[in-house]
DNA sequence: TTGAGATGATCTCAGTATGAGAATAACAAC
DNA sequence: GTTGTTATTCTCATACTGAGATCATCTCAA
C-alpha cells in the first residue's frame, strides 16, 4: 500500500476522541501589583466560577494563533503583547465533559485597558495575584506554573521590557521586577546591573519631562536593546526554600 | 439547566476532532557522545523514515503516563529515568492523516541497553546527535528544542546526575557536561565548582577500585545530593551568538 | 623495573560580579 | 526656603570565575 493509498483508507475515528483547548495566563502590572486576566464562566461546567480565558482550537489554526485569538477576544489588544507557550495539561478527568488537553500560554503586556467579556464569558477582570478567587478546572495549578515561569524568565531574558512602554526609566523597570518577584530591590545596585548587561537597554538621550510625583530629579529614558538573553543574568534575591 | 443536566445533554462530537500524541526525546551518553533514541517507522505516513518514539494517548491515561509508557516500550527501562514535559506542537498540517497535537517529552538516562523496536516500529537505535538522519514530521524541530532545553537544564539543575550511575566521580560528571554541551571544560575549575555548590553531590567516602584506563590516581566517589536547583548555577562557556 | 604520559586534586592570581550602604544632586510639595 | 523623595554615582568588602601551575598517583609499554 502506498502512502497516498494508506491516507485515503485512513479513518480518523479510529483514535480516541480528544478535544484541545488553549488557556492563556495574561499578566500585566496595575498599581505596582502583578495582575492576571480572569473570565467569569457563563456556562457549565463551573458556571459562575472564574477561570483563565481560553477555548477550543479551530480547524486550520495553529496553537499559537489560537492563544493569540483568545487573548485578543478578551483584551481587544493583540499589539505589543508578548506570548509564549507554557505547558500542557491532560489529566483524564480535568474536565467533566470529555477528554480535554489544554495547552497553556503565558502573555505579558503593558498597562492594558479594562478587559472585554468574550462570547461565552459572563465577565472579565484583572485580579491581583495575591487576591485570587477560587478558579475552575485545574487553573490554579496552571496559574502557579505560569507565575513561576514569569519570575524565572525575568532573570535571564529582557522580558521585563514587555511590561513597560516604548521608552521607560530604570525605576519603571525596577518596579516591574519588584511586582513580579514580589520583593523590593536595592535601587542603586539594580541601576548598575541594568546598565552593565550588554544589549538590555539603550539610552534615548532624553529624560522624563518632570521629576516624579513625589519629587526627585528627572530620570533618563531608555528603550529595549537587542539582547535576547541577559548575560550575566539578574538573579532573584535568595530563595533558600526552593533550592532543596 | 443544572450542571448535571448540562453534562448529560453534552455532545462531545460538537468539537473538532483532534488526536493527541506524545513524542519522547530520550537522551543518553554513549562513548562520551550525546545520543538520542530514534525508531524507524514501519507504516505510513513516513514509512521507513526515522522518527522520535511516541504514540497516541490512551483513554484514562495522563500525558506523563503516556510518555513513560512509550519510552518503556522502546527501551524496556522505566527505572532510573528522568522524564519531563517539553512543549506541544499543533500546526494544522504537521501530520497528513488528521489534526494531531503532539506533546513532547524529554527523558534522560544513564548508559542504556540496546533499544527494542516497539509494536509499530521497524527498528530502534541510538543516534549520535551530530549524525542524525532526516526525521519524519516536525521531529527535527522538536529535537532541536529538546537539546536546547537539556543544555539549559544542566546549568541550573542537578540533572547531569541522571546520566551517570548511583555513584560517580567528578570526572564522569564533567564528561556528561562536555557531551551535552559539546565543548571541553576546564577540569580544575569544574572540580572546584561542583564541590562548592551546596547539595549537588555528597561524598561516599570511597574511591574507585583502580585508576583510569590510561593512568592517574583513584578518584573519589560521590552520589547525588538533595539540591533541586544549583545555586550558583554552572554557566556554559560564552555563547555570544545566542545572546543577540 | 622503570620511565612516560594521563589523570585527580589542590592552589594561586587576576579579573569580574555582587550586596550593602554612603553620598550627591535634582526635583515636588508644602 | 525647607523638607522629603528620587535618580544616580561611588566605595568597599566579599564572592565567583577563567586560566594555568603544581604535585601525587596510577596505567601502560619499553
Amino acid at each position: 500500500m502506498s502512502e497516498s493509498e494508506y491516507l485515503e483508507a485512513y479513518d480518523p475515528r479510529a483514535f480516541p476522541a480528544v478535544a484541545v483547548t488553549v488557556d492563556v495566563v495574561a499578566l500585566t502590572i496595575i498599581g505596582g501589583v502583578l495582575h492576571v486576566l480572569l473570565v467569569e464562566r457563563g456556562e457549565p461546567p463551573y458556571a459562575g466560577r472564574w477561570a483563565l480565558p481560553g477555548g477550543f482550537i479551530r480547524p486550520g489554526e495553529d496553537l499559537d494563533q489560537a492563544a493569540a485569538r483568545e487573548l485578543a477576544e478578551e483584551t481587544g489588544m493583540a499589539d505589543r503583547v508578548h506570548i509564549e507557550q507554557l505547558a500542557s495539561y491532560g489529566a483524564p478527568d480535568r474536565d467533566p465533559r470529555m477528554r480535554i488537553v489544554s495547552v497553556s500560554y503565558l502573555a505579558f503586556a503593558p498597562d492594558l485597558p479594562d478587559p472585554q467579556a468574550g462570547s461565552d464569558a459572563a465577565d472579565a477582570a484583572w485580579y491581583g495575584v495575591d487576591r485570587l478567587p477560587k478558579l475552575a478546572f485545574d487553573h490554579e495549578q496552571i496559574l502557579g506554573h505560569a507565575l513561576e515561569r514569569a519570575r524565572s524568565k525575568l532573570e535571564y531574558t529582557p522580558l521585563a521590557t514587555a511590561f513597560v512602554g516604548e521608552t521607560f526609566t530604570i525605576s519603571e523597570l525596577r518596579r516591574v521586577y519588584e511586582a513580579v518577584w514580589g520583593a523590593p530591590l536595592h535601587a542603586p545596585n539594580f541601576h548598575r546591573k541594568i546598565l552593565s548587561v550588554p544589549g538590555f537597554v539603550e539610552s534615548t538621550g532624553e529624560t522624563t519631562e518632570s521629576g516624579g510625583s513625589r519629587g526627585g530629579p528627572r530620570a533618563r529614558l531608555y528603550r529595549a536593546g537587542d539582547a535576547r538573553l541577559l548575560h550575566p543574568a539578574l538573579l532573584r534575591p535568595e530563595r533558600e526554600e526552593e533550592i532543596r
